[in-house]
DNA sequence: CAGGCGGCCGTTACGATGTAACATCAAGTC
DNA sequence: GACTTGATGTTACATCGTAACGGCCGCCTG
């Protein structure tokens, strides 16, 4: 029986923002291949190389972003729709986050849980975080059932300045 | 106690639909007017002829077919830019909103109140309910408060089906 | 009224984003 | 192998959005 693999350390790598990610892809992808076994899904060279591709950068990235960063390491041409076919899989699945304001991805930071997250967007460095916050969800689910809505995905982002522009 | 198998009979305004928004649009249109003069900014043809469009549907329209009917209207070649820059302008004061998820515009039935407003936008019949929670807006404005983050847009949005397409 | 200023619009061209239709390929199943 | 199912490849196209520039027009100021 597959334990969820949640690795409880709270403190943060000593290395760099680059070795923190390349670790952090590689545990993000031990889960993506452990969870597409359990569900009979194929984890394709494309969606892998999409997913990597994801971790990449840090800040959100548009379909045809992605799309250059895996011509470059697949080193083949790639269409447009393969890219975006990729995308709507790991962001169906909750691996990713569509910023509908921004027509850009993002990695999800909590997969598994299935919530939409909010999505704080700064207009001035383009950095994207993402928050969590169960009472809001809950009360968008009851404002979607007193009006007899039957909700299949929430969009919640807010757009700004974070911390480091606002001043 | 009879079943409910028919369905609930619908109250509709005495008047038809068209004639009913032609009434909202003219009380729109003169707080529109109103809203301009007060504060001294233009409301030009091309504004006008957008906010009009806005109204002659009730479903959420992209701006290439705010386009089509601007260029119907007004019986002249337009461009894209024209049209976007009007209705990026109403948008900003809040006569519209914009749907992000679905690339589209949709009159505000709330204007002047300083909200986002909660879009319920049905993935079947494409119909768009605007809703409004202030609790909700508070606790997002609580989140962004509590990680420094400005706020100066929501975009709250939820997808699914609406109480008749749902069943 | 002249002249300048600022906001809005027109035009052209282009860039960015996303998809339809159909062929092909690859993996599991019998 | 032959069949089924799902993913990808290919081509061409549709939709969405903007840069750069110049001109027009209302408004202010002298």
């Amino acid at each position: 029986m597959p334990r969820p693999v949640q690795p409880p350390a709270k403190r943060k790598p000593a290395a760099g923002p680059k070795q923190a990610r390349a670790a952090v892809l590689a545990a993000a992808e031990a889960r993506l291949e452990a969870r597409c076994a359990e569900r009979r899904q194929r984890l394709s060279p494309m969606r892998r190389a999409v997913f990597r591709q994801m971790f990449a950068q840090a800040q959100p990235q548009t379909a045809y972003q992605v799309l250059d960063g895996v011509r470059l390491t697949l080193r083949k041409k790639v269409a447009p729709l393969s890219v975006y076919r990729a995308l709507d899989f790991l962001a169906a699945e909750g691996w990713l986050h569509r910023l509908e304001s921004l027509r850009a991805f993002r990695v999800c930071e909590h997969p598994g849980h299935r919530h939409a997250g909010v999505l704080f967007l700064c207009n001035d460095c383009g950095a994207a975080e993402e928050g969590e916050d169960q009472a809001l969800e809950t009360l968008l689910d009851r404002d979607a059932a007193r009006r007899g809505f039957q909700a299949q995905r929430q969009v919640v982002e807010v757009l700004g300045l974070c911390r480091n522009c606002a001043k």
